[in-house]
RNA sequence: GGCCCGUUGGUGAAACGGUUAACACACAUGCCUUUCACGCAUGCAUUUAUGGGUUCAAAUCCCGUACGGGUCACCA
C-alpha cells in the first residue's frame, strides 16, 4: 500500500512538516542541569489537593535548578469541560501562591513562545505528526464502531485473553487502501489509531525518578490517537505536546503508570527523546476501614476554597504538603523555621514511593506553628482579610480598632517563645472577642469552676477598693493579687497550697481565675496582666461592677 | 482475570547488609506555672504484613503468600 497516499487522503489539509515544529519550537535555552515541568490539568472544576501538591512540586524543582514550569490546559474531552474552567484552574494556582509564568494565563492568552498551551488549538500539530505516523505505516484508520468493539471485549473475555485492540483481533490494521476509501466515501467515521510494532513478550523497563526501575512488557495495542473528531487522546497529546514544549520531566499521579509502555513506544516512533518521569503516589484518606484516595466530591478537603474558608494559611498547607512530598524537610523546617521553604532543596530521593495518609491534625500543628512565628501585624492583616469575607462583625471590630488589635494579637507573641493559640484564622476571634465592649457580656458567668468562690462579689469588690491599681507593674500587681488572697483565706503560695491544700479555702490561683473570669468570662485566657492592661482601667472597673452591682 | 505498584508504631515516616528501629504529629505522665498554651523531661514498635531462603549478620537481597492501590475507554 502507497501509506503517503493514504495519510493524503485521510489529511488532505495538513500541508505542515514536521520538521516545521522542530524549528518552531528549539530546545530551550537554558543551564544543562535546569528541569522544565508543566502542570497540565483538565477543565473539569476546581483543583484537586492532590493535583496542587504535583504543580506545586513540578514548580519548585524547576525553581530549584533555574528551570521553567508552565501551564498546559488539557482540554481535548470537551464532554467534561466545564464553564471558566480555565480560569478556576488558573484562580486556584493563584491562591496556591503558583504564579504562572508561562503558559494559559487567564481564559483565552497565552504567553510564551511553546504556544498554544490549550490542546484544543491544537489540532494541527497533533495531525501533523500523525500523518507522519500513517505514511511511516505505523497509523491506520479504526472504523470499528463501539459495537464491534464491544463484541471484541466480549470474545476476548470468554477465550480469557488479554483486553484490547491488538494483533489480530486489530481488526482494520489489515485494510486495503480501496477498503479504506470506500468506507470513507461512505463516510463512516474512524479513529486513527497506532499500528504498534509492540511485542507484549518482551521487556522495557521505565527509570522513574521515584519510584525506581520498573519493568513492564513492551506496549502492543493500537491504542487510539486520534478520536473520530481530529482530537488526540491523552497519550497522544502528552507526547507531542512535552516533546515540542521541551519538558524535561514528566510529574504525574501514580495512576499513569500502567501507561507508560505507550508513551514510551510512542517517544521512540516519532524519535523523540524520552523525558524523565516521576510517578507521585496519591494523597490517601481513610474512610472507614479501607483507604482511598482524597476525592474530589466526597472530601471537602480536596478543594483548595476549604482551607480558604476556614481561614488556614496557604503557606501552612504548602509546609504541609512539603512534609509529605520529602521525608527530611520537617527536621529542616525545625532547623530554618525562619528561611522560606524556596531556600529548601527538593530531592526525588527523600519522597515516598508509596502513597500516605492526609492527616488534617498535624496540617493543623503545622499552620498553629506557623501562626505563632508571624508578628502581630502580620496576623491582624490576615484576619482581617479572613474576616472580610467570613466574619463581618469581626472584620468591623478590627477596621474600627487597629491599633488595639494588633496590641491583643501581641500577647505573648512577639518573643523567643510565642504563645500557640490558633491554627486558622477562623479561631482567632473566640481566643479574643472578650476584648472587644461591643461583643462582650459577662450576664452568665459560671464561677463554681472555682473554688469556694461563693463570695465571688466580695472578692472582686476587695480587690477594686483596697488593691487595683491600674499602673502596677506586672510583680506588684501580682504581689497584690497574693495580699487580697491571703486576706481572704486563700494561699498566696502555690508551693504551701499544694503541700496542704485543706489548710485552705484555694489559692492564688482561683483567685486569678475569679478575676479572670470576671473580665474574661474565661477561666481560659492568655497572660491577664497584659489583658488588664490592654483593656484599661475604666472598662475593668465596669465590668467588676456589672458583676457585683 | 492480565499487567504494574505498594506494605516499618494510632498517623506521617528515617534507616538503601551491622544503630538501643531516628525524627515529627497524636496520646499519657511529670516539671515549670496565677489559668491555659508554650517550653522542658519521660513513656509509647522485643520488632519492620506473612512464610521460607541467601548471609557471620536482613526492615534492608531473593522467592512464595496475604492484604491494599492503580490500570486495562473515541476520560484525563
Amino acid at each position: 500500500m502507497d501509506y503517503k497516499k493514504l495519510a493524503n487522503m485521510l489529511y488532505p489539509n495538513i500541508n505542515k512538516s514536521i520538521n516545521y515544529y522542530e524549528e518552531k519550537y528549539p530546545e530551550r535555552d537554558l543551564p544543562s542541569n535546569a528541569i522544565v515541568t508543566r502542570f497540565a490539568p483538565s477543565p473539569t472544576g476546581f483543583v484537586h489537593m492532590g493535583s496542587l501538591r504535583t504543580a506545586f512540586i513540578a514548580k519548585k524543582i524547576a525553581e530549584d535548578t533555574k528551570g521553567i514550569f508552565f501551564l498546559r490546559i488539557e482540554d481535548t474531552d470537551l464532554k467534561r469541560s466545564v464553564d471558566n474552567g480555565i480560569q478556576g484552574i488558573i484562580d486556584d494556582l493563584t491562591n496556591f501562591n503558583i504564579e504562572i509564568k508561562e503558559g494559559r494565563i487567564n481564559q483565552a492568552e497565552d504567553k510564551g513562545i511553546y504556544g498554544p498551551y490549550l490542546q484544543s488549538e491544537r489540532k494541527e500539530i497533533y495531525q501533523t505528526f500523525a500523518k507522519s505516523l500513517i505514511e511511516k505505516n505505523l497509523a491506520y484508520p479504526c472504523f470499528c464502531s463501539e459495537d464491534d468493539l464491544n463484541e471484541i471485549r466480549l470474545n476476548q473475555e470468554s477465550r480469557k485473553e488479554r483486553l484490547g485492540y491488538y494483533g489480530r483481533y486489530a481488526k482494520c490494521r489489515y485494510l486495503s487502501y480501496e477498503e479504506i476509501e470506500q468506507k470513507i466515501i461512505n463516510g463512516i467515521s474512524y479513529t486513527l489509531r497506532l499500528k504498534s510494532p509492540g511485542n507484549f513478550n518482551k521487556k522495557i523497563s521505565c527509570q522513574d525518578l521515584i519510584k525506581g526501575k520498573i519493568d513492564f512488557p513492551e506496549n502492543d495495542l493500537d491504542i487510539i490517537l486520534l478520536k473520530s473528531d481530529g482530537i488526540p487522546l491523552y497519550h497522544f497529546a502528552h507526547v507531542i505536546d512535552d516533546h515540542l514544549m521541551r519538558v524535561t520531566h514528566i510529574l504525574r499521579g501514580d495512576e499513569w503508570l500502567s501507561s507508560f509502555p505507550v508513551h514510551k513506544q510512542l517517544f521512540d516512533l516519532l524519535n523523540f527523546e524520552m523525558p524523565k518521569y516521576c510517578h507521585l503516589a496519591p494523597v490517601n484518606k481513610k474512610d472507614g476501614d479501607s483507604i482511598r484516595k482524597i476525592s474530589k466530591r466526597k472530601d471537602p478537603e480536596a478543594a483548595l476554597s476549604y482551607y480558604h474558608e476556614k481561614g488556614i494559611p496557604i503557606k501552612a498547607v504548602e509546609l504541609y504538603l512539603m512534609t509529605t512530598a520529602n521525608s527530611n524537610f520537617e527536621e529542616w523546617l525545625n532547623q530554618n523555621s525562619d528561611k522560606g521553604i524556596e531556600k529548601f532543596k527538593f530531592d526525588f530521593k527523600k519522597m515516598s514511593a508509596s502513597g500516605s495518609l492526609f492527616d488534617l491534625e498535624k496540617l493543623l500543628n503545622i499552620s498553629k506553628n506557623y501562626i505563632s512565628r508571624l508578628t502581630a501585624k502580620e496576623v491582624y492583616l490576615n484576619v482581617l482579610e479572613w474576616s472580610s469575607i467570613y466574619d463581618k462583625e469581626l472584620y468591623n471590630l478590627l477596621n474600627k480598632y487597629p491599633e488595639y488589635s494588633i496590641n491583643i494579637l501581641n500577647i505573648e507573641r512577639e518573643q523567643k517563645k510565642p504563645r500557640k493559640d490558633f491554627a486558622s484564622w477562623s479561631e482567632v476571634k473566640e481566643n479574643i472577642w472578650y476584648m472587644y465592649d461591643e461583643l462582650f457580656n459577662n450576664e452568665n458567668i459560671d464561677f463554681t469552676k472555682v473554688n469556694n468562690s461563693e463570695n465571688y462579689k466580695r472578692i472582686i469588690n476587695l480587690y477594686i477598693e483596697k488593691y487595683y491599681d491600674y499602673n502596677d507593674d506586672k510583680e506588684n500587681w501580682f504581689l497584690k493579687i497574693k495580699q487580697l488572697s491571703d486576706e481572704v483565706g486563700f494561699a498566696s503560695d502555690m508551693k504551701l497550697y499544694k503541700e496542704n491544700p485543706s489548710n485552705y479555702k484555694g489559692s492564688v490561683a482561683d483567685i486569678s481565675n475569679i478575676l479572670r473570669l470576671a473580665i474574661t468570662t474565661k477561666d481560659v485566657s492568655p497572660d491577664l496582666f497584659q489583658i488588664m492592661k490592654l483593656l484599661g482601667a475604666k472598662k475593668i472597673i465596669q465590668r467588676f461592677e456589672k458583676i457585683c452591682k
